[in-house]
DNA sequence: GGTTAAAATTAGTCTAACCTAAATTAGCTT
DNA sequence: AAGCTAATTTAGGTTAGACTAATTTTAACC
């Protein structure tokens, strides 16, 4: 547990955290098809994590898994570099918010504890990351913020973006095109009720954007 | 040719140029004991850096290797982007000259195209990195600078100091404590014959230190 | 309760990079 | 010229982490 682990081993337990963190447990497929890797592969390494001393994953064949409180350490800590970095990125490099997830991807295995608190007192101890994800603070711990999905949202009712999808660039791109970014006070102004697309209101623009379900389902808000 | 090198050949070839850029060839052994590496290993791995398409090394059998014009830009490539890294540090982070190597030779590895550009930007595009060793510029053009060890230095003699090296943290934390760093002025005061032991004037300080030749071998001067 | 499709696992390979032990070669000394 | 030693190479093996193909299990449906 005191050594290292391997940029692989940090990248499953992070997803697997992901995928959980909302309840439930993360299976095979999920993993297999959110890393990249092949089912049989993601098996293996299941039952390797499943196996080390400590575990860091709970594996019950053909259950899927869940995280120990070993493996909520681990991925808590990648997470916390992964957000860090996307941070420092924007704040201090220029980039923008569609560019540094996958930079983050890399450089969360290449930072040491040095560079990480470095780069948390430069940043003056952020809370949150660019796309609204919050960073646990160096003792691990995570603020559980309370919101509702922009898809979850009643017609007719007010709210402000806390947190946006975080992977795809395309999709970042349009999003901050449109204003849609963490803080940005909006209102649904309707939902079609065949196909759940939503028209929301930018309140700082006054412009009118629509947002279809799958999308709204991975837009956070916390009605006002 | 095109695709990235893994990290490990990555400090093959920067390792391989460090010990010829003052001419000749990089042995197996030499390489196996500067990178850690059993001496069997290296042999396996230079071969194989022979055998690509370009290929990276020339490799005779007990004769050494040699660095391709290939060779020499992908090692070009990961010291500029080491070097870069080195400077950020210590300018933006608040790093000591004597931590950076350690972090360089990790992040250097995880540096995309765009990361270097914006740090090269951020620091004003450097020519030499915090231990006086030039930084290749972005068409990895490196620029040879006329430098005289100060175990040559004849005594009497006034001189700038341009270069240190930059490995040991031990040995930069005490070179820094002198005041030994790059731009430092300094005079050799004298050399005793039977163990090349060398008195030096520190200008700016006015302090004198004693530099074994071991140590003096590896200090560069340029003379005034 | 049996059928079936999807999901998961097992079995068998592969590659990159390392290792140790054994064999070979180069280069120096007599 | 032969012998010795240090350097190097070869041979054989390990580990991490991936793959494909084949098999097994689950869960849903009739
Ligand atoms: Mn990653
Ligand atoms: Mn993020
Ligand atoms: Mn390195
Ligand atoms: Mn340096």
């Amino acid at each position: 547990m005191t050594q290292e682990l391997s940029p692989n081993i940090q990248d499953y337990l992070k997803r697997i955290y992901e995928i959980t963190s909302s309840g439930g447990k993360a299976s095979t497929s999920q993993l297999a098809e959110t890393l990249g890797i092949s089912a049989a592969s993601v098996t293996n390494m299941l039952q390797k994590l499943s196996k080390t001393q400590p575990p860091y994953v709970t594996y019950q064949k053909h259950q899927g898994v869940k995280l120990t409180e070993a493996g909520r350490l681990a991925a808590l800590k990648i997470l916390r570099r992964h957000r860090l970095i996307e941070h420092y990125l924007v704040q201090k490099l220029g980039y923008t918010w569609d560019e540094v997830h996958q930079e983050a991807e890399i450089l969360e295995h290449a930072m040491s504890p040095l560079l990480e608190s470095r780069i948390d007192a430069a940043l003056g101890y952020p809370t949150v990351d660019p796309h609204g994800d919050p960073i646990p603070d160096a003792d691990l711990a995570i603020s559980g913020v309370d919101h509702i999905a922009l898809s979850r949202l009643a017609v007719g009712k007010h709210g402000t973006i806390t947190r946006v999808p975080h992977e795809d660039p395309q999709v970042l791109r349009y999003l901050g095109k449109c204003g849609l970014h963490p803080g940005a006070q909006i209102q649904l102004l309707a939902r079609t009720p065949y196909d759940q697309t939503m028209r929301v209101l930018i309140l700082e623009s006054g412009e009118e954007v629509v947002i279809g379900p799958s999308l709204g389902g991975q837009i956070d808000i916390s009605e006002t």
